[in-house]
Parts: C-alpha cells; sequence; structure tokens
DNA sequence: TTGAAAGCGATACCAC
DNA sequence: GTGGTATCGCTTTCAA
C-alpha cells in the first residue's frame, strides 16, 4: 500500500509509478514546499542555491513531470485552452484552419497556455458538449468553425470558472466574445466582382455537406444582397454535393439556368463546378464566369486560373492575445472583436469578354 | 471567503463560481459522498429513489459539472487521449488527417475517452514536449504524423502513469506500440506501377516543406527498393517546394533529367508539378507518366486524370478499440499492430502509349 | 533558510 | 440507506 514510504526509484524504468514532488523532495533531503518554490521559480532569495540545485537534479534524476490537475486544483485555474470544432465538419475545411490551429496553438504555448483542439462530436447535444467542455475547466474556450454554441452552453461554462468564451465564426451567443469570419462579405465581394464584370444572372454553390451551412447561408445571403441593388440582377442558389456525380447533375441543368457567372463558395467546389462545366462544353469566363474563395495555391494552377476572394483573418497571433487579455482581465465585456477584410483576386475565370 | 456557507446559487448567472459537489449535497440536504454515489452510478440499492431524484435535481438546478482535475487526481488515472502532431506539419497534411482526428476522437468518446489535438511547437525538443504531454496525465498518447518522440521521451510518459503510447507513422519507439503507415510501400507501388508500364527513369518528388520528410523519405526509399529489382531502372529524387516558382524551377531542369515518369508525393503535389509540365508543353502521359497519392477527389478532377496510390489504413474505430485494449491490459506488450494494405488506382496519367 | 500543515474537489472505505 | 473522513499531488501561508 505503502508505495511512497521506500527512498529508492522505482527500479525498473516503466513501471508506472509517477514520481511526485515528495519524492523529488525526499531525494533532495528538503521538504516539499521547498521543492515547489524552486520549480516554480520562487526560490529567490528563500532557497539557498545549493539546495536549488540539489533539487533541480532530484527532480531531473527522477524525471519529475508535476501533475497539471494537481496544480490546477490547487492553484484554481488551469491553463487549459479549448479550441473547439464540429467534429464532422473539419475535414471539409482545408489547409487554412489546420494551419490556423497549428499558429494558435504555438502561439498560446507563448502565453503559458496550452491549446488543445475538442471535436464536438456528431449528434452531442450543445449543452452536453459544454458541460464535457466545462469538466476540463479550461481558462477559455475558442468555439471554432461553427460549433454549436448556445445561451446556456456559455453559461455551462461562465459558471464553472471558464473566463473567456470566444466564438469564431458565427455571430456571438449572449456573454461570449466574437471573432467575425465575415461570411456575408465574402459572398458580397465575388457577386460585387461579377456584377462589375456585368453579369447579371449569378448562380451561388450551397454546399450540401454537413456543417457548412454555417458558412454557406451568410454567403449565399451577402450575394443576394449585393445583387439587390443593380436592376436586373439575380442571384439562384446552386446547391452541391462534394462529388463529381453530383457536379454533372448540376450541370446537366446548366442550359435551363440561364447563368452567365457562379460563386463556387470556396475554390475546392469551383475546381469540381469547373471541371464539370469544362466536359459540358461550357466556355469559361465567356459563357460562365466562376469565382472561388480562399485563395489557394489551387486558384492559380486551374485553368482558366481561377479567380477568388480571400479573406483577411485576424492572425492566430492576435486572437491568442485577445484570449490572454480576456483570462487577465475576465470583466472585460463581450463584444465582437477584430474586422476582418475581403479582397478579390481577379483572374481569368471572370475575365469580361 | 466562506463563499460555500450560503445555500442559495450565485443570483447573477455569469459569476465565476463553480459548484461543487458540496453545493450540491447541500441543495439536496445530503452528504457529498451521497452525491457522488448518485452522479456515478454507484448509487443501485445503496440510494433511495427520492433521494436519488434530489440530488438529480439539485445538480440541475446549479448546472453542477464535475471537476475533471479532482476527478483524476483521486481516481489516478484521467480519460483523456492526447493526439499529437507536428505544428509545423499539419496544415501540409489534407483532408485524409483530417477526417481521422475527427473520427478518432468520436470513437474515443464511445470508450468514454476525451480525445484531443495537441500540436507539439515547432522548436521545441521531443522530451520537452513529452513532459507537456506528461503533465496532462494522459490515459494515452497517440503521436501521429511523424511526432518528434524518441526513446527518453516514451519513458516519460510511462512513468508518469501514460498506459499506453502508439505512434502512428514512422517506425515505433522502443516502448511504444505502432501502426504502420508503410510509406515504402507507397513509393513501391508507384514505382512497380510505372515499371510495369515500361517506365524506366522515374523521378520521386521530395517535398521540401519541413515536416514532410519523414514520409517523402520512405516512399523514396520504397520506390529505390522496387527500382532495383528492374535492370536499367533508375530512380532520381527531385526536390520540390509547394510553390508556382519551385514547380517552373524544376520543370525548366526537365530535358536535362531525361524521366519518362514521376511520382509526385501526393496529389497536390502531383496537380503542381502538372500544371508545370503542361504548361512547359510536356506530354503527359506520353512523354512523361505522372503518379500521386491518396487518391483526393482532385486526382479524377485532373486532365489528363491521375493516377494515385491509394493507403488502406486502419480506421479510426479500430485505433480506438486498441488504444482502449492498451489502456485497460497495460500490459500488452509493446508491437506493431494492424497492416496497411495500398492500391494503385491506374488513370489516365500512366497510361502508356 | 526551511518545514509543517491546511486545503483545492471528488471518491470510496467503513461505521452508523 | 447515509454520512464522516482519509486521500490523491500540489501550492502557499505561517511558524520556526
Amino acid at each position: 500500500m505503502n508505495d511512497s514510504s521506500g527512498a529508492g526509484p522505482a527500479p525498473h524504468p516503466g513501471t508506472a509509478t509517477a514520481p511526485t514532488s515528495a519524492a523529488v523532495a525526499q531525494l533532495a533531503g528538503v521538504s516539499r514546499a521547498t521543492v515547489s518554490y524552486v520549480l516554480n521559480g520562487q526560490a529567490a532569495g528563500r532557497v539557498s542555491e545549493a539546495t536549488q540545485a540539489r533539487v533541480h537534479a532530484a527532480a531531473q534524476a527522477l524525471g519529475y513531470v508535476p501533475h497539471a490537475a494537481a496544480r490546477s486544483l490547487r492553484s484554481g485555474s488551469s491553463n487549459l485552452v479549448l479550441i473547439t470544432a464540429p467534429a464532422d465538419t473539419v475535414p471539409a475545411f482545408g489547409p487554412l484552419f489546420a494551419a490556423f490551429v497549428a499558429d494558435f496553438q504555438t502561439a498560446l504555448q507563448g502565453y503559458g497556455y496550452t491549446g488543445v483542439l475538442h471535436g464536438a462530436s456528431i449528434g452531442q447535444a450543445p449543452e452536453e458538449a459544454a458541460r464535457a467542455w466545462a469538466a476540463l475547466r479550461p481558462a477559455a474556450v475558442i468555439a471554432t468553425l461553427g460549433t454549436p454554441l448556445t445561451e446556456r452552453s456559455v453559461e455551462i461554462l461562465k459558471r464553472s470558472g471558464t473566463s473567456a468564451v470566444v466564438s469564431h465564426g458565427p455571430p456571438p451567443v449572449p456573454g461570449s466574445h466574437g471573432i467575425p469570419l465575415d461570411q456575408e462579405s465574402v459572398g458580397a465581394a465575388a457577386a460585387e466582382h461579377l456584377l462589375a464584370g456585368g453579369r447579371r444572372s449569378i448562380g451561388v454553390v450551397v454546399p450540401q455537406e454537413h456543417g457548412l451551412q454555417m458558412f454557406s447561408a451568410p454567403r449565399l445571403a451577402g450575394a443576394e444582397a449585393a445583387a439587390a441593388g443593380v436592376p436586373g440582377a439575380r442571384v439562384v442558389p446552386l446547391e452541391l454535393s462534394c462529388t463529381e456525380e453530383s457536379a454533372a447533375e448540376l450541370v446537366a441543368r446548366w442550359p435551363q439556368l440561364g447563368l452567365d457567372a457562379v460563386f463556387a463558395y470556396n475554390d475546392e467546389y469551383a475546381m469540381l463546378l469547373m471541371r464539370a462545366l469544362q466536359d459540358a462544353g461550357v466556355d469559361i469566363p465567356g459563357a460562365t464566369a466562376v469565382v472561388g474563395a480562399d485563395d489557394l495555391l489551387l486558384a492559380r494552377l486551374l485553368r482558366p486560373r481561377l479567380t477568388s476572394v480571400r479573406i483577411e483573418l485576424p492572425g492566430a497571433q492576435e486572437i491568442a492575445a485577445l484570449v490572454d487579455r480576456l483570462i487577465r482581465e475576465p470583466q472585460t465585456p463581450p463584444g465582437v472583436h477584430f474586422k476582418s477584410s475581403v479582397h478579390v483576386e481577379a483572374r481569368d475565370s471572370s475575365r469580361t469578354a
């Protein structure tokens, strides 16, 4: 039972006996308090240099790793930052999101936080997911990609001590902070570009992939709003799945749709649609102009080169800085932070005749 | 100080006072022990139905969420499963990896674990990263995408109680379990396919992107091994970055390379290279056959359609089942699990004349 | 300069 | 059927 009564370290490396600060203290011949001071840099002027060296040596020898749970239990706050995303939509997002997560985690680490990505499982109620997050007592939760987030979710998190809840994308739920992704502007920019080129019948691709509605709907709305200001302009929603069959089906109806332009949601859908259109003999951009979004390398590799709407997102560094501020000053009133701006990278696929 | 002395819940929702099991007990008029039994389903035959109902009601009213850190401190084991990946390479991986993570997290949840993705920051020493993971006392660590993992890292994790360390991709470090991704086979399959088509001078793209060497090296080695068995066959490594400039530079040297085939690492590099080759007037597959890998939708959208090597990976479900077994039976001797198989999806880009 | 000891929140043994 | 209570590993105040 008393496995900590023996002074020796585990004889067989690999034995699952996590060394505690008590073990370090014993090996160094000091008290646990001293170990804590030394290992947390609070030893200045309290513990002698010689003792500090002994403690460090003992910790090293034992391979001591502090127990994050115990630490945060005692200190009352964790350094965990949860980045949440609806599990089913993560794969549908491209390298942009992956890069964001990677950069964000790195930036958070610079502030002393541990950022982890926690996918909300399919079919899980928002509140259920919120409880799972709250159980970890994170310092902050960043809900990306339209993570289902209700007012009740935010309350659960806040009540369990999460100081910052930031939603990245959809309009912020009351009580949470928001970082807009400005989907309307993307649709609007695409439509405006096409309208400026003289196009009047604009199809807007609405991906049928689960979880993308949260992004496609505002993009469509933005395009519709832009078209509303131009006499004779119309916008037609086009349902499309990410398969060749779906694209072929859509293109089969192309003549009767009477479109002279299409905003294809993003570069990947644009590629899919362009291929189907070209296979059907539709001239791009002559008969139909095509615009994508995200401005991936892909866009420049297509022929004709793909016009693409690029979103200038707030960088991971800036969001990390915001999160740090929100954690240290929890009184900061919830609101919307940053502005994102959009640029249209005009290329051949939407060239005016 | 005594914030738990009052029986009433926090008057202002949003006040950061996490309700504890003591608060639930007080509201329900029972002891903390009873609360624990009821909320963990250990109440069968111990606590009356009426009491259970009162406890549940109280927990509901307070929005009580158990403190995972306290629980795992007491129980000695957490239900956390860490999925690690080198932060700088995550964006370079496509939807396949994102889908794996999403599925894996969902599968883990089915076993009662909380799976989170934890990117190892750039420039962090393997042991430093291992200590950060160990601090969380995870039940298991899945090191994906060639996460730097040393024997010492594994020891750190094992000593701090992690029962399973699984490396997903590179050959397993002693003490850890391995799930092969079989990169050699991918390169070998591509080369064999090209050799069977009569090609003899095979270029193999080696991406210069940081972190991809761990995958490109064995793919190259596999191709070289396959070529070694065929008289007159040769393999030429081709360094390439994921930019148009780099591709143009490579293609400028194409004539003097004298290649009649190229294995382009994956579909995305293949697209980049094919575009550059076509722009330079190189006939595909006439002059040069091209083979990609991953068999993305992309491959079918290119013209000529891209031949692609598809890897049948062990599914997220199966790996989750393995992890669960390893956690419950930590004595399972480390070894290599599953086999991956490769298929060549032959299309126009490598058609024999 | 160092150590003893009180708790953070949850669990489970053992007594009532 | 229920309730005290010791305990997990760590931090930090206070005393020596």
